[in-house]
RNA sequence: CGGGGCGUAGCGCAGCUGGCUUAGCGCGCUUGGUUUGGGACCAAGAGGUCCCCAGUUCAAAUCUGGGCGCCCCGACCA
């Protein structure tokens, strides 16, 4: 599998990646990452409030998914996949089933029965937790997945930033006591901001309204940006509402049956995306931070039927990848003007540019960000592109 | 759910004030040629149930009714 995808890295080609741009947006976007996202061909809209991650955008989504992963992980969270499709039953156990109006899709199955696409999944960890969790030397633990929830907004808008079907890390915490769960709380709240802080996302946090999750205490995470409220991230302290009413419970030392204290905590990953364009962007295009930038580099040769600029341009390709720098290369027949305007539209963070400096020996590599433009000797292109990646991360 | 706007080629649009019959324009696409450092040029081409259904009429993209879809504003929400 490993291999596989390696070798595929190794044919990054433009011409075979289904990367399709525009020059101009869809008439019916209206915010900024919404027009930039259609524009660089990173999604693609099925009808309202869904939509199609092409290979661009799907890139940078991995990306954002990975950073999350890593800092859950660290944090001393479990990963697991819990399904989209739950029973409603569960949802009259814990007296939610109704609350969400009709924002939860909810339909009968081929047996009658009623089921709904999951919103978010307290229900389903809570059962999955209650099933194996016996002892209290089964406590702490925190749970994660990165999935599909389902909400049927009354209006979906902004393009990724509110649809109805969206990519969410949500992560639920199960402890002892009301001091543990609110250290796994802390934990919880520091990784967040790592996470956001790696995506370059400046975000402040706020106390907030529990809605219709519940619970005691929560804060939101707010992304500044032009895109007024956008809320990227949730916690919440549920203390024992839910393992009381689904009974979550465990044994503890003194032989006393006491329900969970649980904390859930919540990250549109989608929305991420969003509000990092939302943040970073000109008159060009995405600025993507190095981070989440679905390439590192793009190589541009100025003119495909020059050989000799077309033969280097593939040998730093391949030096590049070598060393797990992701490259892009533009080898598509357009002129130099389409293939610069693409780059910027798309927002990779160094262009490497091949064209009348070949004659020195030296390539141009372009900074998207602060549009520097650096000289360098063909030689130096690996360990150039490797401190500047250094540099940025 | 209330208010507003829109639906014509892959995309962006014009045409709709009562009809002009072969439905246009720009971009993109195909082929050939000339170009090659910031969205090149010339030539030839392909591409349309004018959102759907019904009605009015000699005649409908255009008028009438109904439906569907999309976007924006508001209340609501991770």
């Amino acid at each position: 599998m490993k291999k596989f995808i390696t070798e595929r890295e190794k044919t990054m080609e433009w011409t075979n990646s289904f990367i399709f741009t525009s020059r101009e947006p869809p008439a019916d976007a209206e915010t900024i990452s919404q027009k930039l996202m259609h524009q660089a061909g990173m999604i693609d809209k099925l009808v309202s409030g869904v939509y199609s991650y092409l290979p661009l955008g799907l890139r940078v989504l991995q990306k954002v998914s990975n950073i999350i992963r890593e800092e859950m992980n660290n944090a001393g969270a479990v990963e697991i996949l819990m399904p989209a499709l739950q029973p409603s039953s569960l949802w009259k156990e814990s007296k939610r089933f109704g609350k969400m109006g009709k924002d939860m899709i909810v339909f009968k199955d081929r047996h009658n029965r009623e089921m709904l696409l999951g919103p978010t999944h307290e229900e389903v960890v809570s059962d999955i937790v209650r099933k194996y969790v016996r002892s209290w030397k089964n406590l702490p633990v925190m749970l994660y997945q990165i999935q599909t929830k389902y909400r049927d907004e009354i209006r979906p808008r902004f393009g990724i930033i509110r649809s109805r079907e969206f990519l969410m890390k949500d992560c639920y915490s199960f402890d002892r006591t009301e001091q543990e769960s609110e250290q796994s709380y802390l934990k919880m709240r520091q990784a967040y901001l790592r996470i956001f802080s790696r995506c370059s996302l400046s975000v402040t946090v706020q106390a907030a309204d529990s809605g219709v999750i519940g619970g005691k205490f929560s804060e939101e995470f707010v992304a500044a940006g032009d895109c007024a409220e956008l809320e990227i991230g949730h916690i919440f302290k549920l203390g024992t509402d839910y393992s009381e009413k689904l009974h979550v419970v465990y044994m503890d030392k003194d032989g006393i049956e006491k329900p969970v204290v649980m904390g859930c905590y919540g990250i549109g990953v989608s929305r991420i995306v969003a509000a990092i364009i939302e943040g970073s962007y000109d008159d060009r295009g995405i600025i993507w931070p190095v981070s989440v930038a679905p390439f590192h580099a793009i190589i541009v040769p100025v003119n495909m039927s020059d050989s000799r600029a077309v033969e280097t341009a593939d040998k730093i390709h391949k030096e590049l990848e070598s060393s797990n720098i992701e490259v892009l290369f533009d080898n598509r027949e357009e002129s130099a003007g389409v293939k610069f305007a693409d780059a910027d539209l798309i927002g990779i963070p160094y262009r490497i540019t091949l064209g009348r400096k070949l004659v020195d020996g030296k390539i141009e590599i372009m900074e998207r960000k602060t549009k520097k433009i650096y000289d360098v000797e063909v030689e130096k292109a690996k360990e150039f592109m490797l401190s500047a990646i250094k540099e940025s991360t």
